[in-house]
DNA sequence: AAAATCACTTGCAAATTAAAAGTAATTATC
DNA sequence: GATAATTACTTTTAATTTGCAAGTGATTTT
């Protein structure tokens, strides 16, 4: 993979150059919503990304400082996962893709709530969030 | 290309079913920010999109409901690509993504003055600009 | 009538993705 | 303490997608 490719000076542009496939910000979302921190927490995601486009993808965000690689805690077999400032900072951008979905997509009734919940002050959320997204990831 | 996978019922997910590309949404950033509409228009952007690559993102988009082709009041040898409410609603997902990138990656000094001036009044912005392009692509 | 423009399509090589199997280190189990 | 699982990958190979260059056919301009 050639993850230097700038291809223009358009901030739009140079954000996908980095997130632009189907699977970074699913790694993202895995992180700031699921809880999800090792290697084998997001090979178990719903949508089944392969192992080797995984650790592609795990480098590539690492390479541009999105996330870290830690020592795992628990054991020296497992890898933990976080996020950097430049990683929670993605958090409303994917509030925005959510409410785009919720109003565009079919979305399940429960995620719709959740949402519905969020949008009252969005603000507020993302404050909330990010401050628990840095403690959890600061700490390590 | 299959445009009709739908990876799992995740809202970013389906999301990205759509835009996770390196393209869709430049053709998106060029419809909302750059005023242009035809195939010729979004060949000329600064990242060089193959023309092959261009006609089949227009066509999905086309086929997500995203954007819509009409019959160009210039001239028949050309044609209109226009906005759906669907489209526009990406106005706050590609602002953010604004926000990020001006905060984590290098950015122009023009588009940073630029941003600082929509950050003062996301809402108002948000609100202007969707009325703005709606009355736009509402009247063809 | 001929040349240019416009929106594509086609053909092909190169790159990327996806699926499956394999590996090395560590940890849990018998 | 040996054996089986687990964990985080890598490797291999085939399928798909991308990117480049060269068409094509319908308009429009000269």
């Amino acid at each position: 993979m050639n993850n230097k490719a700038n291809r223009s000076g358009c901030p739009i542009s140079s954000m996908l150059d980095i997130f632009g496939d189907k699977w970074s910000l699913l790694i993202i979302r895995d992180l700031i919503f699921s809880g999800k921190s090792t290697y084998g927490d997001f090979l178990k995601s719903d949508e089944k990304i392969a192992t080797n486009i995984l650790a592609s993808r795990l480098l590539s965000l690492e390479e541009n400082g999105v996330i870290k690689k830690l020592e795992h805690p628990d054991s020296k077999a497992k890898v933990l996962y976080i996020l950097t400032d430049k990683g929670i900072d993605l958090l409303p951008v994917l509030l925005e893709i959510h409410f785009w979905s919720e109003k565009h997509l079919s979305i399940s009734p429960e995620i719709q709530l959740l949402l519905k919940e969020v949008k009252k002050d969005k603000e507020k959320f993302i404050k909330t969030k990010t401050k628990e997204l840095k403690a959890m990831f600061d700490v390590k």
